[in-house]
DNA sequence: GATGTCCCGGTAGCATCGCTACCGTGTTCA
DNA sequence: TGAACACGGTAGCGATGCTACCGGGACATC
């Protein structure tokens, strides 16, 4: 792999049409110049330079390196500009990890404010479950999650992970209007334990928090329905065939022929921002302003 | 400006995740890796790696480091390949240089099928007169020359410019059909002293072939019509404004009322390929066998 | 046509740089 | 708690690139 040094000699030769000339810009002797040139013929197989009076031309070949050479040399400017302006500029890449709902919800806008602000990031998401996603984030994969953690089962972060809580919102049954219950100051999920229910995939918390919850009231739930998005859960709920968890941020728009109930006992959803403890760096911090002016008002 | 041996270092670490697993990549002993990622924080002014239990992790910084580490060096192994593919492969920079009417006959068919043989060819083209572009050609700024050379007025090639005529081809008087001597076998251009003339740009050679022609006969031009185009020079013969000299090349598609009569004494148009003696590489070897099979059947 | 100037290319010698070998420290796992 | 592993530092050796100097060829001037 050719040596940079020598590409520089070669771009330089190539720039100012002779190797004394191209000596004098690299302050070094033109011998020191021929010998590197020399070495990189010998090195590409290939004649470089050839004879041009008492000067020298390129040859195609040395055309041909010479554009390498020069793009080698750009990138490696670029990559001086970028480490000097990381001192006080936000830029590089952002690895971003995202579970469904906050992806949704928060994310877009958060991400639309950052680039904004800081044109020279690079921000990446995948979206995932929690579970598999903390792992990435502590193996150095991902540099801040968007996750959610329930009441009723609270997110257990490893050792080594910070977060701060986004949001922290109440969750609410919701039930057509013309469901008996629909009318109710507040129902156990107890009451509903014959209900369909509509739920998120399984695996996902909201879809885990809901089994657990209808559990702990002794009940078993039929999850009939398994949609994504709440949208789509609150207009099967709107047609009469299911009953639904939904947590506040989610229940808008409102479809007219929903309501919602408090359910005993209170759950309560948190949209969680989670990054490695020890790298809270200007990028993270950047984010995290970022997602927090992103944050509905409940 | 950062080291290629030190980048690379990165990113085997950045690939490999531990500074021992790259050092065993790259063939060297952790503490060499170690050593040049410390030389890399100090020139970088920032920390590139941060402990992670017994390993190492990147930092931002670091990360942002690699990525320009990761374009340095494809950009090096594609030189390499360059380089190598050189030996067989017709590939790289070609600069052509044309006069007009060149450039519309025969080069766009030319560099469609020499761009069709060699993907890897990059042809560049600047349009200018011979007398341009010579000095260009010789300097080493272009690589090959399309021009053209009338036989009352022979292009003097310098010293070290080595050359291929592509077409030679007789040179016509374009008279309208009702013109007086259009159905004549040949015509003096003394005859035609009198008569208004269309020619291309001042300067361009089949201008000043028509000037120096037509005065050799003892007259003087009226140029009253200069179009670049022969197309467009015929359009203006075919409404009885004008004559014009036109090569046979560019005789077709000839326009219904128009004749064309030889003239006395007899013209010839030559289109040459010229390129520096030395350096008849296969690149120019290349392109000229294209132009040839681009040259239309007279 | 002779002379001076400029430029490229080669060689000897010196300084710098990067590598290895080795050791100490901290972390992880049995 | 001990063994294994990985990073970080230091001393010494080898390689690399530089300068200084010389020779040969091309161009300009007298």
């Amino acid at each position: 792999m050719f040596s940079v040094d020598r590409l520089r000699a070669l771009s330089a030769v190539a720039a100012y049409g002779s190797i004394a000339r191209a000596a004098r810009a690299l302050h070094v002797t033109p011998s020191g110049v021929s010998q590197q040139l020399a070495k990189l013929e010998r090195e590409s197989g290939h004649r470089l330079l050839e004879p041009d009076g008492r000067s020298v031309r390129l040859t195609h070949a040395g055309r041909v390196l010479t554009e390498h050479a020069d793009r080698v040399l750009g990138q490696l400017a670029a990559a001086e500009t970028d480490l000097a302006d990381l001192h006080e500029e936000i830029l590089g890449p952002l690895r971003l990890g995202g579970v469904g709902s906050a992806l949704r919800t928060l994310l877009p806008g958060a991400l639309a404010d950052l680039t904004r602000d800081h044109p020279r990031l690079a921000p990446a998401v995948r979206d995932g479950e929690a579970v598999d996603m903390l792992p990435l984030l502590l193996a150095g994969d991902l540099d801040l999650l968007v996750i959610e953690s329930w009441s009723n089962r609270p997110m257990a972060l490893p050792a080594g992970v910070a977060f701060e809580a986004l949001v922290r919102e109440r969750v609410h049954v919701a039930l057509a209007a013309e469901h008996p219950l629909a009318e109710r100051e507040s129902v156990d999920l107890a009451e509903l334990a014959d209900e369909p229910w509509a739920g998120c995939a399984p695996g996902t918390e909201p879809r885990e928090a809901l089994v657990q919850a209808v559990r702990a009231r002794g009940g078993e739930p039929r999850l009939r329905y398994t949609v994504a998005e709440y949208t789509t859960q609150l207009a099967l709920v709107e047609a009469g065939l299911t009953a639904a968890l939904v947590p506040a941020m989610a229940q808008r728009p409102a479809p007219p022929g929903v309501r919602f109930v408090d359910c005993a006992p209170g759950l309560e959803r948190e949209v969680l921002a989670a990054w490695r403890g020890n790298s809270r760096s200007p990028v993270i911090r950047a984010a995290l302003t970022a997602l927090r002016r992103r944050v509905p008002p409940v």
